[in-house]
DNA sequence: CTGATATTCAGCTGTTTTGCTGAATATTCA
DNA sequence: TGAATATTCAGCAAAACAGCTGAATATCAG
């Protein structure tokens, strides 16, 4: 493969579709949406068959992509979503139906 | 990994959004799109720098994934864009800009 | 037909991703 | 303090991905 400079924050479209491109990302913004906006990390591991270990990676490719945002509550962990960063893409995809 | 029952097509939103997760195949989306919305495999191919054949896969992909159609013209391919495919992950990010 | 042009197909390699399991860390409760 | 709870970190294996090169296919021009 050819050089890679150091995944640069420069593409955070490449970050957050990239992120999106997963199904199990996508049900867990959708859950937090849906639940007002925030929800445990538990909550969210709840979720799924799989292993939480795998569903906690989940959710730092999503606060890498800067979807989400967490926040420790005592023992727990908050995560939020953060809209502005799904409005990115959203304008991205709004491109194509301008009418120019 | 665990079992991953071939990539069915019943999740158009996996391959949508992994599509537009590389760089290259977002930038050929833009070209066609300011082209005025269709474009030949060669234009296309000579905005890279990577070899052709990336480029066919690429589209390929995008092809896979709805984006993208073609239609043969002589011995060159057309590549067009697919706006209503575009249009569902529009409508997907649309959710969280909801007031609900 | 022959050669040039346009583009895809097939197979190889290195990298990234995803899921797993086995610790580790941090906080609360008794 | 010690046990329980909530969650992450680290490292491994299988699969997927992106790039490459070499060859194939199809069409056009002469």
């Amino acid at each position: 493969m050819a050089k890679r400079e150091s995944k640069t924050k420069l593409d955070s479209y490449e970050a957050i579709f990239s992120a999106l491109a997963h199904a199990a990302r996508r049900r867990v913004l959708l859950a937090i949406y849906f639940n007002g906006g925030s929800m445990t990390a538990g909550e969210i591991a709840a979720m799924f068959a799989h292993a939480w270990q795998t569903t906690t990676r989940h959710l730092q490719v999503l606060e890498a992509a800067g979807l989400l945002s967490h926040e420790r509550q005592g023992r727990m962990r908050i995560y939020r979503i953060e809209q502005k960063r799904l409005k990115l893409v959203n304008d991205w995809l709004g491109h194509f139906f301008k009418k120019p």
